[in-house]
DNA sequence: ATTTTTTGATTTTTT
DNA sequence: ATCAAAAAAT
């Protein structure tokens, strides 16, 4: 039994979904059993932890301060509703925002239960199982099965795309902007008809709902949906037909959520929908740690369960394992300067430790230095670097200490910042495969039309997209038709020709070897890589590198369609280095992690709290700064060192600064001040003056890292495989594989006009490509679409 | 079509 | 300062 549960995110066959094969039905529910003695997974449990795991049935809020063991208890829940045989594991749905979040989950339920039971179907971040869902359900929203996941990148230019069609400038109205509004409205539930009257005046005068509305249109042509619509279709779907939710309610006996401060208005929606039958929703967060409201997250969310879920259980998890009394006593201190908060108090059982040291410095160098300093010493003391994060606000902090850390030998990793799958040749790599996989995929086509050069630029680009818009054919197809004419100069026609006939080709191959191999296969018939050896600079040894490692990534996949989703959606590489590493990294990313060492540089007023939160955001900005100091100061076990500096070039200019507001919240018997430049601004100022230059000693030159060659450099040179470039035939006329339907209205004889040749007669007609004999311009092959009869 | 120059913008990040 | 994207020059 449960041997039938789906295997998660594996292959979901272009079939529409049929209810018949859900595993379990729920008139059927699996016998209870009972056991004597507590089992392993509630052993170790306290009271609230265990109250939270025993409250199977009803609603339960589980309030979860920062290390109090959340995912302990909420890993025991799952166990326990598990092994008791309340539900089998395909009848439990558990969310989570991060990848990362799921793995550790199942990990640790694995853990739990054993190889006995098949991982859970239903466990991970929203968007993969609203993704799962959309595939059986795709075409009540207008899709295929087989819909692509489009990521920001793709966003943004077909937006861009939509914007300079309809005649609006993109400089007054930016792409970017618009995205955001749309991601806006989707994470609020919103469809272009729901829109109000403010909503739609948000961008370009009034003419917000329309562009949703045509970025829809365009999404659905594509065969495409980006990350907000896996949410917002599944809501859609829920709330139109009744009886797909039902079979849902019925199918998932009892929800879990992670992180629930962190949920959004159609999560919010999406989860009360499900829950709403069974009412055994367990949600688990802290509302101290939400800092995304900024990307639609609502603390509301947590503040208002219970009047959600009337005779909701609340559970208060306070008893922190994580931290030192005084790092808590800090953390807690500053974190009650907020209103709105479930109060709560954190307690633990460790001795005192240090207290939080609050260290004063000239500027952004010498606070590298003593960090690199502190950090030496650590090492002399035995600590693993592995147990030591600085915990920056913006990332362009980090480039000061990874500058410094270079320079004395420390090693360290950057977390965050360009994700592996966010490079240019990945991205372009991926392109490729998707263009294989989805010939309808016109944001890929055109990312690599000319990617490698291949002499088609924007005249050409542009023709491909009016035939593509004439006869709704997706790019791929409509430039194929188009080299079959005389509409492009022969050149252009020869290659783009060639480029489909090699798409051809790997799209029988992709059904022949494994997505690795076909990658490096495009890779090379296609010139990319010829193209990185021939540039022979550090970066492109690089990029070489990155694509084999992509490749290497790839082994583990059976068939294309798996890669693709994966990497949708799982857009994380946390390659795990054997070297023990500092880690850099920002608060944010930090969420969920723990350190014994933890540094926090830059607690100054305009970078933490940053000038916009100063600037822009109020109160409420504010506040959520305070939630994430509060976040960052948590993360540390044993030390936690705070840093200030006086002086700091923002955007190449040298400013001075004062210390951050939140260093004045910090409860005083909890920390150290390790300065004599305290006190506030005047002293700070004062300081200034007493030296004559100074930036007399600030290091103007950093090292230089051009000359760097990354370890692929010589093996790439060194390798000096020979590419053989795929010819291109001569024979144009072949290619014509795509079923277009030839006008009926122009027939031989027919005086038609072109826009570029003029007026001419038809003299033949073959499918959709008329040979016409025009008055100036002699006789020339062209498509149908592109003529219009004259009068 | 490609290369160079100019301009502009610059939190936080998942999926 | 830095980097990417748009504009201008080749």
């Amino acid at each position: 039994m449960g041997k039938r549960a789906h295997s998660a995110l594996a292959a979901q066959p272009c079939v529409p979904y049929l209810f018949t094969r859900f595993p379990m039905s729920s008139d059927n529910p699996p016998q209870q059993r009972q056991n004597a003695q507590v089992p392993a997974y509630a052993a170790r449990l306290n009271p609230p932890q265990r109250e939270a795991v025993l409250t199977t049935e009803g609603p339960v809020l589980m309030l979860a301060g920062a290390g109090t063991g959340k995912t302990a208890a909420l890993t025991a829940r799952l166990a326990h509703l598990v092994a008791t045989g309340r539900a089998y594991p395909s009848q439990i749905l558990c969310v989570t925002f991060t990848n990362k979040a799921a793995r550790e989950m199942r990990h640790r339920v694995a853990g739990h239960l054993g190889e006995a039971v098949e991982g859970m179907p239903w466990l991970g971040t929203f968007h993969s199982i609203c993704a799962k869902m959309l595939r059986r359900h795709a075409e009540l929203v207008g899709l295929e099965s087989n819909y692509t996941i489009i990521d920001t990148d793709d966003q943004i230019r077909l937006l861009k795309q939509l914007i300079n069609d309809n005649d609006l400038d993109e400089k007054r109205w930016p792409a970017r902007q618009l995205a955001g509004l749309i991601d806006g409205w989707k994470n609020r539930g919103l469809n272009p008809e729901d829109l109000d009257a403010v909503d739609n005046e948000a961008y370009a005068n009034g003419r917000g709902q329309q562009f949703y509305k045509l970025y829809q249109d365009r999404l659905k042509a594509l065969n495409a949906c980006d990350f907000g619509d896996l949410l917002l279709h599944m809501l859609n779907i829920f709330r139109r037909e009744h009886d797909v939710l039902e079979r849902y309610q019925r199918q998932f006996r009892y929800i879990l959520v992670d992180e629930y401060q962190d949920t959004n208005a159609v999560q919010y929606l999406w989860l009360r929908l499900l829950a709403q039958a069974s009412k055994n929703i367990c949600v688990v967060g802290d509302d101290d740690q939400s800092i995304y409201s900024w990307r639609g997250a609502e603390v509301a969310n947590i503040l208002r369960f219970e009047k959600d879920f009337p005779g909701a259980k609340v559970v208060k998890l306070e008893q922190n394992y994580r931290s030192t009394p005084h790092i808590l006593g800090a953390a807690s201190g500053l974190i009650r300067a907020n209103s709105e908060r479930h109060e709560k108090t954190l307690w633990t059982e460790h001795d005192h430790g240090d207290k939080v040291r609050v260290i004063g410095v000239w500027d952004a160098p010498e606070e590298a230095r003593r960090v690199g300093e502190e950090i030496e010493r650590l090492e002399r003391e035995g600590a693993s670097l592995d147990e030591v994060a600085i915990l920056v606000r913006a990332q362009y902090q980090t480039r000061e200490f990874e500058d410094r850390f270079i320079q004395i030998g420390i090693n360290y990793r950057i977390i965050g910042g360009f994700r592996f799958y966010e490079r240019a040749e990945i991205r372009d790599a991926l392109a490729y495969l998707r263009v294989i996989a989805q010939p309808q995929d016109d944001l890929a086509f055109e990312r690599i039309y000319n990617q490698p050069k291949r002499g088609l630029g924007a005249k050409t680009l542009e023709k491909m997209h009016q035939h593509a818009r004439r006869t709704g054919l997706p790019l791929a197809a409509a430039s194929l038709q188009i080299a079959d004419s005389d509409e492009l100069p022969a050149r252009a026609a020869n290659t783009i020709g060639g480029l489909m006939r090699q798409f051809l080709h790997w799209r029988e191959q992709s059904e022949q070897v494994t997505p690795a191999d076909l990658l490096r296969m495009v890779m090379t018939e296609s010139g990319y890589d010829e193209m990185l050896q021939k540039e022979r600079t550090a970066e492109s040894a690089g990029r070489l590198e990155n694509l084999s490692e992509l490749a290497r990534a790839m082994e583990e996949y059976e068939t294309l369609g798996d890669f693709l989703e994966h990497v949708s959606l799982v857009m994380d590489n946390d390659a795990a280095d054997d070297e023990e590493t500092v880690t850099i990294m920002t608060m944010h990313a930090a969420k969920g992690l723990e350190f014994d060492h933890v540094f926090l540089p830059g607690w100054e007023e305009g970078v933490f709290p940053s000038q916009r939160a100063i600037d822009e955001g109020g109160l409420a900005s504010l506040e959520e700064e305070r939630r994430l100091a509060y976040v960052g100061i948590t993360r540390a076990r044993r030390r936690c060192t705070i840093f200030h500096a006086a002086n700091r070039r923002i955007y190449g200019q040298w400013t001075s600064s004062i210390p951050s507001r939140f260093i004045e919240e910090l409860p005083p018997e909890h920390i150290d001040q390790e300065t004599t430049m305290t006190g506030g601004a005047s002293l700070w100022r004062a300081n200034w003056t007493e030296q004559e230059d100074p930036f007399a000693h600030v290091s103007q030159s950093r090292p230089d890292r051009s000359g760097a060659r990354g370890p692929g450099w010589q093996r790439a040179l060194a390798t000096g495989y020979e590419t053989k470039p795929v010819r291109v035939q001569e024979n144009r006329r072949s290619a014509a594989s795509f079923a277009a339907k030839p006008r009926t209205d122009v027939a031989i004889g027919a005086r038609v006009f072109h826009e570029k040749f003029g007026y001419g007669t038809v003299t033949d007609q073959e499918g959709n490509k008329l040979e016409i004999d025009f008055e100036h311009s002699g006789t020339k092959r062209v498509i149908d679409s592109f003529v219009k009869l004259a009068d």
